[in-house]
Formats: structure tokens, sequence, C-alpha cells
DNA sequence: AACAAGCCCAACCGCCCGGCA
DNA sequence: CTGCCGGGCGGTTGGGCTTGT
């Protein structure tokens, strides 16, 4: 979108490349957002905390949810919004996946032409009427919460992707929900399992999502040049690898913010999250995930 | 085909709030 | 109590994309 350019202390601004993106996300997906302001400094970014925060929760977060919004969706946000009014974020936790900057966009680009100047009671009952799963005349803001059983199954496909049966690998969840049903075309990337051990451990996983900031990527290229790096963050492999800035700079994050590998032969990715609410999350119900996830 | 206008949304900016020393 | 810092939020903007002429 914006035309990248530096500003007075160095720092990028602009649109983000897909090399920033993967050491963004391998970053936070391995050592969480500790420190938003030092983050990128240890991630090899030239960019100031602010952008890598708004970057990661309205874009690479899991769980995020793109695509048109649902006249479910659409409702709740109208009918939020009459009560709540410009409180994005507050709204946002009332749509599972949905970012506020994404609802505010779709505020102010089509509700507030459709429904700003009529009377939005009026709208949304007619609305309202075509649904059985939303109670519009319900007063209460909070209780207008839909249940996980008032969106489409489809709607929680990219919550329960992020976890899978064969333990917590996180980073494998975090790729099959990037997978989440947009595209029926595929395409391969590599896997960095365990080489360090010597085995055979490269494996093969579709990635299908072409809106994702993976698809910046050219699928033949990425087949052909077995150039797909988001993996290679978590290990560095050549010293030119980006990782080495984070990798040499490990000896000053704070001790309790490493979290060791729990099984390095197995599952080489670890996380800052919180361990229990993301163990919480593979029991919870849905409507749970989106308040507990990546907070 | 070329251009203009409007749409859309990722990203930035500045303010506010809460935690902490 | 006060000031600093980091995070969060809402408003705004830049520019690519789409649609209309």
């Amino acid at each position: 979108m914006r035309t990248p350019s530096w500003d007075n202390r160095g720092l990028k601004k602009g649109t983000w490349t897909p090399e920033e993106d993967r050491k963004l996300v391998a970053y936070v997906t391995r050592y969480g957002s500790w420190n938003w302001r030092q983050l990128p400094r240890f991630a090899g970014l030239e960019r100031c905390g602010k952008s890598c925060r708004l970057r990661w929760l309205n874009y690479l977060r899991p769980n995020i949810k793109r695509g048109n919004f649902t006249d479910i969706e659409e409702e709740t946000i109208i009918k939020l919004h009459e009560n709540l009014g410009n409180k994005w974020s507050v709204i946002a936790t009332h749509l599972p996946g949905r970012t506020d900057n994404e609802i505010k966009n779709h505020w102010h680009t089509t509700l507030k032409k459709r429904f700003g100047k009529k009377t939005v009671q009026t709208e949304t009952n007619v609305k309202a009427s075509k649904s059985n799963s939303y109670k519009i005349s319900d007063p209460d803001p909070l209780s207008t919460e839909l249940s996980s059983s008032e969106f489409s199954s489809s709607d929680y496909t990219t919550h329960q992707n992020l976890f899978v049966e064969d333990g917590f690998d996180f980073l494998d969840a975090y790729l099959e929900d990037m997978n989440h049903n947009i595209s029926t075309e595929s395409f391969h990337i590599s896997q960095v399992t365990t080489q360090a051990n010597g085995s055979d451990a490269q494996k093969t996983m579709e990635c299908v999502r072409p809106e994702s900031p993976l698809s910046y990527y050219n699928e033949n290229s990425v087949v052909e040049n077995d150039d797909f790096g988001f993996l290679e963050a978590i290990e560095p492999i050549t010293e030119h690898s980006w990782t080495e800035a984070f990798v040499a700079d490990m000896s000053l994050i704070p001790n309790e913010l490493l979290v060791p590998l729990v099984n390095e032969s197995e599952s080489y990715f670890s996380s800052a999250y919180d361990v229990e609410d993301l163990w919480c999350l593979k029991n919870n119900s849905h409507d749970d995930l989106d308040v507990n996830l990546f907070q």
C-alpha cells in the first residue's frame, strides 16, 4: 500500500515486505511479544514497535478471518455500534477473527453508507428478521455476543485449525490456519523440522492461502528455488540469515522470557505465550478463543 | 483504450490509560 | 504524588484497485 520510506530514526515505514512478515511471525511465534518496543531490534526488523504490533495484530496473527463480512457479522457490528459507538476494539471482541481495524474500515467504507442515515434500528430489524440466530431486540450490547452456535461451522475452521492432533506444534498450527479456506490452489513448501539430528526430516505441506503474506511468493519459484524462507527463521542456516540478529541478541532477553524447547527432536518451536492459555484453548469452547489467544 | 473518480484497506499518527518506580 | 514508559485505541491517510465514462 504505502510507499516504503524511513523516518528520522532510520526506521522503516510503509508496506511490509514478505521478508519482514516472516521475521515478525517467526519471532513472535517463538518468543512472544514480550516488549513491542524492543521486539523489532531482536527480531532483526528496522521497524518501530508500534508498527510491528499493528502488523501482527491486524494481519499476521493466527485466527485472523479475512474476506467478506457475513450478514450476521454486519448485523452484529451495526447493533454494537448503535450501543457502543466507535468502540471498535470492544466490537471486535464479539466478532471472532475480526480485527478492530478491519471492522472500523468496513464500517467507514460500507456500513456507514448503508445505515448511517437511516434509522439503524429499523434497518437492522429487517435484517434480523432474516436471521434466526441473532436477537436484535436485546438491549444489552454484551448480551448480543454471539455464541459459537450462532456462527456457521466454517467460521470457526480457523480456530479449529489452530491445533493439530499430534502435539503442541504451534507453528504447524499457524500454517494450517494460514491455509484456511481461501483457494483451491496449492503449492509445497519445505518445513524445517529436525534437521539438527541429521534425519530426513524434511516434510512437505500445502499452503493454500494466496491472500496471506505467504502468497507474496510466486508459487513456482517457491517450489523450484525452495526459497520459502518462512521457517528458516527458527534455525539459522547461513551467516546471512536474518535470524542472526536476534540469535546474537538472545543474551539480552530475560531468561524468563525464553521458553525452553520442550523436545527439540520433535517440537522445535516453543512459544512465550501463556502455555496454560494455549492448552486450555484446546479444550475450551470456540467463543473463548478470540479472548484468550495472543493478547 | 485511456482517463477520472470513487472504493477499499493496510498502515500511520497522536492521544489516552494503566502500571511501575 | 508524579513522571515515565509501553500498550491500546480511534481517527486519518496514502495509494493500489475497481468501476464508470
